[in-house]
DNA sequence: TTATCCTTATAAACCGTTTTAGTAACCTTT
DNA sequence: AAAGGTTACTAAAACGGTTTATAAGGATAA
């Protein structure tokens, strides 16, 4: 393996300085007073050798990595995957690698993955915060470190955050089961006081209490056995059979509860309607296709990612914390629809 | 922010020198000669403080990064993300961080993204190759580089590898809708001359043979435009009628089919059976659900990591190429069960 | 003529490690 | 007692950049 060419390399086949060659390269020749010979002299140069100059020197010296350190609760979740990638796609244009990790939202892995980045010395954080972190975030503040929070945000830090509306999105889907007819609705969330299942159970009550309808919320603990989720939920809608409409609140949670309501040879939407709060590749095929709220993907990747280059490029700036918050797209599919010609998803060309 | 302590402030503190510190950290104290007093002293003051080395430093001279570079087709894909994770999981344990990107199966991107990681000085590669790029493979391995392909592999590349028994596992899958008295097979694949897709169609092929049948194969140039796939699909549908059962070759191409087949208005399993290569989270949840190959994801992380921790341990030994070969399970639904008590499904409560 | 000021460029210090090449001190051995 | 061998440790070089401090030479001003 031939060594890499180097800034010395270069200084000695043009005869020249390395001090002259590295403001070339940092865009300081005007500043530095270099000639704008020398410039092109130099800028033609490295072009035609494909000079690239190491990394880890630079990093070493300047103390910036040119990195960006992402965690989320669970890189395989296609909500999670989706975002990542849309995001990595413009930081890349910017120079700007991301390191990503899960944090299957235990408050421990993400203080460990922290002080990894830390010790990686990333630029910026951006983080799906887990329960219990805000320490720690607030800490990287103080360290001046540029941190944007997404999907949900903590009570008590002041940390730029790029969410969806959750309150509304909420809102209106429980609204939407409401004017199809149905008239007991649950809602089936997460034990858990994160902000976006908060807000998103607060939408929901309020729209039942415009009507003054009852709500009936289930809380599971997320367990990594389907088997027990899926039975709790059956057991739920079971003992409760007034119920006829569920709203789950995640993705993952509809998974083990449209399992439940097959298992109870529930019929949808007829016997009980069912909205999923985030979209699902797949639910436009299922029989009947799923009404789930759509979160705008490539929107939330493309705010966090130019918050944070806001924050990288202006270290200064942190005064009015910036929130942001995005809509989402109700979809409306078959799975609420109960007085609907239930042909016409049959009778499309 | 308080400035990192260095390996000179420990050698300050402790009124020694940075050298023996060094070798301590790396182990050799014994190697080194340093008397067991010391290490112990210089162990638990460490330990203590919590001093973390400088990693851009360390790879500034030691030229290894502790890092592995992965590339595959698509991250936000829920079989490359699940690998992803899997594998991050693993390295970690190990020290090392991975950094993943996306190739879009663009030849361009890929090798955009390689001379990224050199540039990033990753220590080795994990790859899931899109054509045409033997040749930078080549002067990966030329370079002494660690690279393990996975998921398919290239013509003429010699280079440990990861893959699922493509061939054998569509045979099976073929054989499977054979047995379940299907008589005119389709198979629907992309238009490439990628390694697993091939194995895929010799092997439904292999079957098909056996039996005497004929079968019929579609290529789809696959388009980011899902529209216009799902239209291909349909017109091949209806102009080859005497078809009652498909088997897709990914994941993604099934998602298109299926809606295919509903605009068809087609009744699986009595119309048209379905077959599909790599099983989706909710393929079980549907009406009726999806029988699908199952690829062991995490068997195959593991191999995957476990061959390039070799590698990386063990610069010299690259002789002989190592070939994994890893079983898939078909995962039997209704889709493919024509004789089936149907109503199951429908007996509701 | 000399002092002063630009313009252009560079030598050397620095970032925080690892590794090379020693060196002192002490112990054997002949 | 001189030569050789261990043992225990370290000074300094190296990695490849960026940044600071400084200098050389020409133009301008006094």
């Amino acid at each position: 393996m031939k060594k890499k060419t180097t800034i010395i390399d270069i200084a000695r086949d043009l005869g020249i300085s390395k001090t002259t060659i590295s403001f070339v390269l940092n865009g300081k020749a005007r500043e530095k007073g270099i000639s704008q010979n020398q410039e092109i002299k130099i800028l033609t140069y490295i072009e035609k050798i494909g000079y690239k100059p190491n990394v880890f020197a630079q990093s070493l010296r300047t103390g910036k990595t040119k990195t960006i350190g992402m965690m989320v609760e669970d890189i395989s979740d296609p909500f999670f995957s989706s975002i990542a990638r849309s995001m990595e796609e413009i930081a890349y244009k910017r120079g700007y690698k991301i390191l990503y990790s899960s944090t299957e939202n235990d408050t421990q892995k993400a203080k460990d993955l922290i002080q990894l980045y830390r010790n990686r010395q990333v630029d910026g954080y951006i983080i799906a915060p887990p329960p219990g972190i805000e320490h720690d975030i607030k800490v990287l503040l103080e360290d001046k470190f540029a941190v944007v929070v997404f999907d949900r945000t903590l009570p008590g830090i002041e940390v730029d955050n790029v969410l969806v509306n959750n309150y509304q999105s909420s809102y209106q889907a429980t609204k939407h089961l409401i004017e199809n007819g149905y008239l007991n609705i649950a809602m089936v969330t997460l034990d858990s006081d994160q902000s976006q299942m908060m807000d998103r159970q607060l939408g929901y009550e309020k729209a039942l209490d415009e009507c003054d309808r009852p709500g009936r919320v289930m809380k599971i603990i997320y367990r990594d056995n389907d088997v027990d989720n899926i039975k709790e939920i059956q057991e739920f809608l079971n003992s409760n059979t007034e119920i006829d409409a569920v709203f789950f609140a995640t993705n993952y949670i509809a998974d083990n509860g449209l399992e439940a309501i097959r298992n109870l040879k529930l019929g949808i939407p007829q016997n009980i309607g069912v909205v999923v709060f985030d979209d699902d590749r797949l639910f436009r095929l299922f029989s009947p296709s799923i009404t789930a709220i759509v979160q705008p993907i490539k929107e939330i990747a493309e705010q966090v990612i130019k918050l944070m280059l806001i924050l990288l490029s202006n270290p200064a700036s942190k005064k009015p914390v910036r929130s942001i918050l995005l809509p989402t797209v109700l979809k409306v599919r078959e799975s609420t629809l109960r007085n609907q010609e239930k042909e016409t998803r049959h009778t499309l060309k």
